[in-house]
DNA sequence: CGGGGGTTTGAGTCCGTTCAAAATACGTGG
DNA sequence: CCACGTATTTTGAACGGACTCAAACCCCCG
């Protein structure tokens, strides 16, 4: 599957990482300045528009990025061309850690969703911040070890549950990213996944996905139109994630 | 499914880290002399008999455990009794960094598929030595990396192939460990693993195991013996693979 | 207004599960 | 060392969920 845009991202100048307002939520929030003043000598920010790659499976990896803005998604793909979504990254969080600390290439292909503001760090910077501060290698260490509970419980599921069941799972687990709660309870989101990505995401096919989604309107348990979904009631869908 | 011994662990007193046979496989490897007196300082050392658990999920995290000799499975089960193998750790290896690092409660059970000698390491002493030494928390920071390629891996080949081809898959995988090759090619195994154990790590039911097993054995494929394997020709195998 | 991709729906098939029973392996105590 | 009881493994038959293939629909964009 090709990007779906070829436009480049456009450099953009002059940012400071003191300043982004999403650096206490990522990896570089223990960070004295020094390191961010040499943070900001080494970076190079972009804006990307949606559906842009922003780098490739099987591509050298020569540095981590920083997402400042947007929803980037991690696809990984088989040789046969099937793939599967392996999981969104948002503002504040940082990307290709993984390929960069295993010293080899992309493992995923990294596409943004929406529009994105993303800096990259090279590879140096990189490391003689890790070298100098402890704490910077203490929370990329957290970060991994997070990622990897998040592994093992997605491999849970993936076993363990039913299709619905999971799809009920991604609903919750998307509601934390993109919901919003209103007085009555009822949960509204809009999310930057077309069906293909979703179904791509709970490791089953678009027809599947579109069943599902069939039923759950039927039912009741959710409101689906186009990218935006109505959860009239959690309850039912904690049910749904039982069966 | 409670650990199928419950035969207390025997400590081992005087052993010495740096005499390790194991040591330069783990993330010890980097440490200096300083740093392995005060391992050993840290340290707990004990003989397990096989089917022991190590840890239960859901217990308290209080350190890392070091495996000396035997090999452990990691298992993960959800709140209905389902549960997945999630890897083995053989010698060398490190167990319990990712809870440890996450901060949390174990989340998963690490039982002894084989007598094993493991070796406690407090929390307070790895803090100490990650603080003191950068190369040891690159260490760390390295293997995670590689157990999240490999947990993306295994999620790919859950979604993408057949039980049959993942089955074919984790053969090749436990050659790596436990094969031994012939001078015509052929492979021999022993493997620590029940059908239980190898369904569940397959993310399958015995039943279904065991009509794969009929049907490589009808195919010449692989020949099974309890838990012995032959693999006459690794290039069928590899065939298998791909459907 | 006319493509064209993405989405939905339908019908049929296959793989893996479930339930149940037989066969085998295993540990224990005599 | 053998006999027994239990747990695991294997086999069988039937069911069901998700996939495949194929066509219709829809929406967005040119």
């Amino acid at each position: 599957m090709p990007p779906r845009s070829s436009k480049p991202p456009v450099p953009v100048c002059g940012t400071k990482c003191f300043g982004c307002a999403t650096r206490n939520t990522s990896e570089w929030s223990a960070l004295v300045a020094t390191d961010l003043v040499s943070l900001d000598e080494h970076k190079i920010c972009a804006d990307y528009p949606a559906g842009r790659a922003i780098f490739t499976q099987g591509a050298t990896c020569r540095g981590i990025f920083c997402v400042s803005l947007g929803v980037i998604a991690l696809r990984k793909s088989d040789a046969r061309g099937k793939s599967v979504l392996v999981r969104l990254v948002t503002a504040g969080e940082t990307l290709g850690y993984r390929s960069f600390f295993a010293g080899g290439d992309y493992s995923c292909t990294a596409e943004t969703m929406t529009p994105a503001r993303v800096c990259f760090v090279d590879k140096e910077a990189v490391n003689a911040i890790i070298q100098r501060n402890p704490v910077a290698a203490t929370a990329f260490l957290q970060r991994m070890a997070f990622d990897l509970l998040d592994a093992e419980e997605t491999q849970l599921n993936q076993v363990t549950m039913s299709t619905r069941g999971r799809f009920a799972s991604l609903l919750l687990r998307l509601r934390d990213e993109f919901g919003v709660t209103a007085d009555d309870g009822t949960i509204t989101m809009r999310i930057p996944l077309s069906r293909q990505d979703t179904a791509a995401m709970l490791g089953t096919r678009p027809e599947t996905l579109a069943r599902l989604i069939r039923k759950f309107e039927d039912e009741g348990v959710a409101r689906f139109d186009g990218r935006s979904i109505v959860i009239p009631d959690v309850d039912a869908l904690l049910d749904e994630m039982g069966a």
